[in-house]
RNA sequence: GGCGAGAUAGCAAAAUGGUUAUGCAGCGGAUUGCAAAUCCGCCUAUCCCAGUUCGAUUCUGGGUCUCGCCUCCA
């Protein structure tokens, strides 16, 4: 039974699908404007993992992650580029794809963008309008009415009066409350006519928050079970995009409402702002995709995760580690019928399925497979080999062979160089001229490759 | 200031009212021509102070410290 921690109620609960069987979950995104960072990294990452495992329970999953291809930042860019909105966001959506493959995070059913959705938002702004929560200010942007909405902060946890009290922005005359926000924003005349909308209003573009709304009801409908993103989304957003959506809706919007935490470096937050980000495609350079995925799941999502490149080492120390296992056993799917994957009987699956159902633990599952992996290495078990990788396909992991996995990276001599230096080993150890055998193989190792002899031959990885 | 999360061994990171987390690193042994990999064994923990309890790292209260949100942020 799948308990999932909830941050409406800031508890684990029992996950039960408004629709028996199937599960409709809808994410945060990106804004395109710039490269995906790391931080980027870990939503995808972490939202994939939770729709695979959901998958992997037997559930018809809808999976949901928007793009906001339309804001302040993303406007202020292009007018620094010279180039359309279209043609960066274009090149932003193209390198998120790209990152997002490499990291082996599987394309959501849907991944709408803003400005394809604009009539819904549109739509749904009067409908609040209607039910009173909206109304038109001085300057012509039209703003939701946070008084007049009962449950606003039922999220964040958060009061009016304490919002009040901690008023950090500039108040914004034209609204009725300072902390209301906006639905849509009027047309500035310094903007490009491609972020201009024709409304009834007049022409503008729409507020950051109402997207989500619009999409997630179009696409998922207006009661939905599972809403993902950073845990900095909290507040303002999510819990604007409640307010917004069970205003115009009149009905519950989300039942499980699910955060990751954030990725840190030095102990910080790792945000734009504070311009301490690596971005995925920096990282990527040094280090493989597989082992940044292993880096991310290896702790539990809500936890914060610390950033450096002794952790990253450590971590592709320890994926090698369950790579070596498999390599032990030669080509353990292959021995495996077709599509049979995970034996959910066997012990090492249970406690994989136990931990994954309480609050997607990957830290426990991932803590199996190393078992698993020991009793790999001991048995020499093809069926508990392809255990190991068939529980490693449920997170993603494990996906390659496992000798490509430990040869690959980037090596200053290529593999023909290797196996000569192999061979020309091999025939000094079978003349007893082991002074020449080690001194072959230290060059080796100092070119970063380790030999390993084994009852089959000589094999090597990089280290 | 308001609200929230957290402090676990050298590092990273789970869990648990009493019984081995796990990975990396370290130590000893097996194996190996020597290594590497692997196996066996070992060593390092639960921020501080009270309380509840037969027993607390785990529950309660109080400290201290860290981080986040309250502005754009994944």
């Amino acid at each position: 039974m799948l308990k999932i921690y909830n941050t409406l109620n800031r508890e684990k609960q029992e996950f039960k699908p408004i629709k028996p069987g199937h599960v409709g979950m809808y994410v945060c995104g990106m804004t395109v404007y710039d490269y995906c960072h790391l931080g980027h990294a870990r939503v995808m990452v972490v939202f994939d993992m939770v729709q695979r495992w959901l998958k992997a329970s037997g559930y018809d999953v809808t999976y949901v992650r928007n793009i906001t291809d339309i804001d302040d930042k993303i406007i202020r860019r292009a007018g620094e580029n010279k180039e359309s909105i279209h043609a960066l966001t274009k090149r932003f959506i193209d390198a998120m794809h790209e990152d997002a493959d490499a990291l082996g995070v599987e394309r959501p059913d849907h991944e709408p963008k803003a400005t394809q959705f604009v009539p819904e938002m549109l739509s749904m702004i009067e409908r609040l309008e209607k039910n009173e929560l909206a109304y038109q200010a001085a300057d012509s942007d039209v703003n939701f009415s946070v008084r007049k909405f009962a449950g606003y902060g039922k999220l964040s946890g958060k009061s009016l009066e304490d919002l009040r009290a901690g008023e950090r922005v500039e108040v914004d005359s034209n609204k009725n409350d300072p902390l209301d926000f906006v639905l849509w924003k009027h047309a500035r005349s310094d903007e490009p006519d491609e972020v201009k909308w024709d409304s009834k209003w007049g022409k503008g573009r729409p507020g950051w928050h109402i997207e989500c709304s619009a999409m997630s009801s179009r696409l998922l409908g207006e009661h939905f079970d599972i809403h993902g993103g950073g845990a900095d989304l909290q507040f303002p957003h999510h819990e604007n995009e409640i307010a917004q959506s069970e205003g115009a809706n009149r009905c519950q919007f989300v039942n499980y409402w699910m955060h990751n935490g954030f990725v840190r470096v030095d102990n910080e937050k790792m945000s734009k702002s504070l311009g301490n980000f690596f971005t995925i495609r920096e990282v990527l350079e040094r280090y493989d995709p597989e082992v940044v995925r292993f880096f991310i799941l290896r702790a539990h999502y809500r936890s914060p995760l610390n950033y450096s490149d002794a952790h990253l080492d450590d971590a592709k120390g320890a994926l090698s580690r369950l790579y070596t296992a498999l390599k032990c056993v030669p080509s353990p799917l292959a021995l495996l019928p077709e599509g049979e994957g995970v034996n959910w009987n066997e012990p090492h699956a249970q406690r994989f399925k136990a931990a994954m159902d309480d609050d997607f633990n990957t830290s426990e599952a991932i803590a199996v497979l190393f078992d698993l992996a020991n009793e790999v290495n001991r048995s020499q078990s093809l069926q508990l080999a392809g255990q190991l990788k068939s529980l490693g396909l449920v997170l993603g992991l494990l996906e390659r062979d496992a000798t490509e996995f430990l040869q690959g990276g980037s090596g200053g001599l290529d593999d023909a160089a290797i196996n000569s230096q192999i061979a020309a080993r091999n025939e000094a150890k079978k003349a007893k001229n082991y002074a020449q055998a080690d001194k072959i193989r230290k060059e080796l190792l100092e070119a970063g490759i380790v030999l390993e002899d084994t009852a089959q031959g000589t094999s090597w990885r990089r280290g």
